[in-house]
DNA sequence: TGTACATCAGTGAACGCGCGTTCACTGATGTAC
DNA sequence: TGTACATCAGTGAACGCGCGTTCACTGATGTAC
């Protein structure tokens, strides 16, 4: 899937690009087979020839959204010196990338309650996995630095994600009542003060 | 709706249980009037004798769970008198909820991405209004008491909320590595860190 | 360079299935006098 | 209390529709000699 390079590299590209526009314009109702293929000009046959199930198209977009997504992220992180530089980068980078990316994002945040990320479970874990991997290296070298707070890996990622995830979550529910920009002057210290060491 | 006297009360009380359940056991994928119905032993015509759609007996058990929820959660709040043991005690509450009563706990964060939340969105806010109101005014007088830090409600609830939030729907959809009695030791202080005055 | 063959890419009509909803109906309960 | 009527509760076969998927096929590109 997702072949790099080949011959039907552009329509495997349209096919995604077209999914995932589709999604941000008609949401989880409207993205269906016929729908997708019929917007990225593909046949149905062909749209089966690359992928092997509409859940494989939305997997295959899923792990490219959050494989750019934990990008974004880890290198916001890996810029940085301090602790708490790396905390406040890492919290704007998400707010940035749900900004300049709201289809993304909200494939990222909507999609996963159709079945196909338990069902190509072993692909989505190979796009995030090694870009994981950076990200808990990084906290692990802080905390033992004693920057950051000894706490269970999983539960700093809580403490960061779950603020803005929530947000980003409300946001494309329809929420207008919520200011990217000022999320973005709060939220980054208001978070580093929950993960710092005392 | 969710008739509170009535010869047909009782059915509806079958069909709503039935429907989380359901949820409970088959995930989103399961949720059909069909199933529902099968389920809770009422035929089809009953089912839209009582509701108006399948929509509609979504949009009643979101609300009734959203509700039960937001009650815990107001009441956690109001007996608490400083701003600290009120957000530990929020925190707590939460988590309490999603252990004691998973299946409303998944309903609430799983079943919102199909379309009944937009459109039967009056009769959720007659459920969630009343309850927020209680939790805004006991949020704003401790912002006046100079207890809690002076930042938009929205962002408030994000920093309490999200956490929470973020862990329930993981575990929910499956990660076993999050400890829920751990989350309730460590999360409840840190979160209080997030949103606590200077 | 030309010919033969194999593989890859793409087509679209057709399929069966299960979905949400309707409807003509029967039975039970409540109301009037 | 008995009778007539109205409303509410419940039944389940039947409907049309759109979904995901298949398949026999054509055309384009790559490979061998």
């Amino acid at each position: 899937m997702a072949a790099k390079h080949g011959r039907g590299a552009e329509t495997t590209r349209r096919i995604l690009d077209a999914a995932l526009a589709l999604y941000a314009r008609e949401g989880h109702a409207g993205f269906t087979v016929h729908a997708v293929a019929a917007e990225s000009g593909a046949s149905l046959g062909s749209l089966y020839h690359h992928f092997k199930s509409i859940d494989g198209v939305a997997a295959e977009l899923y792990a490219e959204c959050m494989g750019h997504l934990l990008d974004e992220l880890a290198s916001a992180l890996t810029r940085s010196r301090t602790a708490r530089g790396g905390v406040v980068a890492f919290v704007r980078a998400y707010l940035d990338f749900a900004e300049r990316h709201p289809d993304e994002a909200r494939f990222i945040h909507g999609a996963p309650h159709g079945g196909f990320i338990t069902s190509h479970a072993a692909r989505i874990a190979e796009v995030k996995a090694p870009r994981m991997e950076k990200i808990v290296a990084w906290v692990r070298a802080h905390v033992a630095a004693g920057e950051i707070a000894d706490i269970p890996a999983p539960l700093f990622e809580m403490l960061v994600v779950g603020p803005v995830a929530e947000l980003t979550r409300r946001r494309l529910a329809g929420a207008p009542d919520l200011d990217l920009a000022e999320a973005a002057r709060v939220l980054p210290e208001r978070i580093w003060s929950s993960v710092r060491k005392a």
